[in-house]
DNA sequence: TCTCCTTTGAAGCAA
DNA sequence: TTGCTTCAAAGGAGA
């Protein structure tokens, strides 16, 4: 996959980030444009599901051709191709094929610092922003933009048949970005829909619902969706409620009850971690800084994980537990009910505490970002609510992205890693893990794909066992 | 109520 | 180094 700074020293940047295809291609394509109208969504998610075995009996004769070469190094080149042939196919010629081989990242000289040493975001860094996150709009309001949005409203598009979605990965995806890209996506406002930028805002939303706002953020209420819009700064994205110089003098904001705004990006938190957390020893001057601009100052280190209202934060995962009524306990005469119930109640509070135990979430990474921001879209376009249906659309899409727009998202992907490297210096992945999570549910093992585990990956486990310098223990069949 | 499904990418881990 | 596994989001479906 894409390199984001080239140079391969970056610990942040993806090291493998190419783009694959598993692919279905033209005639996927062809087969969803032969789609009548008639067919029901049933028909539709089946096909979205069989759609891999229809292409196999429908396209043999390029069945080699559009199989991606093993480990080739052309195959960046031609996956490129592939995808700037459907896309010119589709598009008419709307879409241009980058000039330059190559992944096409733009990319500020240090992204590592954007910083300024009094804290604030460098020139730079600021044209970066805007540039990549267009809807941060670091200079203006959101206003503009949801006018835009709003404005830009429009008939659905024509690849939307009826009340279900055809999917051309091709043209919708291109028209898609760029609208997306430009802001005038008719964006249909979804329970769930997230701001692009919610990535970098929440991990979770979900929790909590719009409610009556606190006083202090009434004063500003988005006349289009009535959503109260925290204090801003002229030189913060809206999406962030604080300036770096109102941090602390603000009554706590509450933005993060409020969905699409002013949600924190991760949960500042001291338990539920192999390490204490030692945010406030280790975030710079500069990361408080710009923690401090972007987000409720509450998020901002050493606050505990939960808020002034005792609500945790919704970035924290903290499993649902039954309440467990202490007070079921009082009241009971006999001793040794009593004990029993005693007894029970310690080693339910002890599972309880565990449980409750908040983790912190992993970073997105660039597809989750990418579904995000894009699944509201895909629900409104389609009538598909099933997420097994819409990620495997969104996983089409993503295919059809172009790089630039890809790169989008990868470099999002990257600076939410190293923000919560920053955010949480101790925190592993494997933090996260079943073993390692008490309650937290243990994933059934993939069942093995049809291939899987004989004889052909066999040499693959001796090569990986022994090495190549050790071939002499490679089994017979590794080492033919 | 809980788990699965379904996607891609990052990270951990065993071999 | 390789390959497998888990987890991140999302919400309907099914057990």
């Amino acid at each position: 996959m894409p390199q984001l700074n080239g140079g391969g020293g970056d610990d942040l940047g993806a090291n493998d980030e190419m783009i694959s295809f598993k692919d279905e291609g033209e005639q996927e394509e062809k087969i969803s444009e032969n789609l009548s109208a008639e067919r029901d969504l049933a028909d539709v998610k089946s096909s979205l599901v069989n759609e891999s075995e229809t292409n196999q009996n429908s396209s043999s004769d390029s069945e080699a051709e559009r199989r991606p070469p093993p480990r080739s190094e052309t195959f960046r080149d031609k996956t490129r191709e592939s995808l700037e042939e459907a896309a010119k196919r589709q598009d008419g010629g709307l879409f241009k094929s980058p000039p330059y081989p190559g992944y096409p990242f733009i990319m500020i000289p240090d992204l590592t610092s954007p910083y300024l040493p009094n804290g604030s975001l460098s020139p730079t860094a600021r044209t970066y922003l805007q540039m990549k996150w267009p809807l941060l709009d670091v200079n203006h309001g959101s206003l503009q933009s949801r006018q835009a949005l709003k404005d830009a409203r429009s008939p659905s598009p024509a690849h939307i048949v009826g009340p279900f979605c055809l999917e051309f990965p091709g043209q919708s995806d291109l028209s898609l970005h760029q609208f997306q890209l430009s802001n005038k996506v008719p964006v249909v406002q979804h329970p769930h829909h997230v701001h692009p930028l919610t990535p970098l805002i929440t991990y979770s939303n979900e929790h909590f619902t719009p409610g009556n706002p606190p006083p202090h953020l009434q004063g500003d209420v988005d006349p289009k969706t009535g959503i109260p819009r925290p204090p801003q700064h002229p030189d913060i994205s809206p999406y962030y409620p604080l300036s770096p110089g109102s941090v602390g003098q603000l009554p706590h904001p509450l933005g993060w009850l409020v969905p699409q705004q002013g949600q924190p990006v991760y949960p500042i938190t001291t338990g539920g971690f192999r390490h204490p957390y030692p945010t406030a020893l280790t975030v710079n001057a500069s990361m408080q800084s710009f923690l401090s601009s972007r987000f409720p100052h509450h998020m901002v280190p050493p606050h505990h994980s939960l808020h002034q209202t005792g609500i945790p934060h919704p970035a924290i995962v903290t499993p649902n537990v039954k309440q467990e009524s202490s007070h079921s306990d009082i009241g009971l005469n006999s001793s040794t009910i009593l004990y029993t119930l005693h007894r029970k109640h310690q080693d339910s509070k002890k599972e309880d505490e565990k449980k409750k135990q908040p983790h912190i979430k992993k970073p997105l990474n660039a597809f989750m970002l990418y579904m995000k921001e894009m699944r509201a879209k895909v629900v409104a376009e389609c009538t598909l609510k099933e997420s097994a249906a819409i990620n495997q659309i969104l996983g089409r899409r993503w295919h059809a992205l172009t790089r630039e727009e890809q790169a989008k998202y990868y470099e999002l992907a990257r600076k939410e890693r190293q923000l919560h490297m920053q955010l949480y210096p101790g925190w592993s992945a494997r933090d996260n893990y079943a073993g390692n999570q008490q309650g937290k549910k243990k994933k059934r093992k993939r069942d093995k794909q049809p291939g899987e585990g004989n004889d052909l990956s066999a040499p693959k486990k001796c090569r990986a066992r022994f090495g190549l310098d050790q071939q002499n223990n490679w089994c017979g069949p590794c080492s033919l």
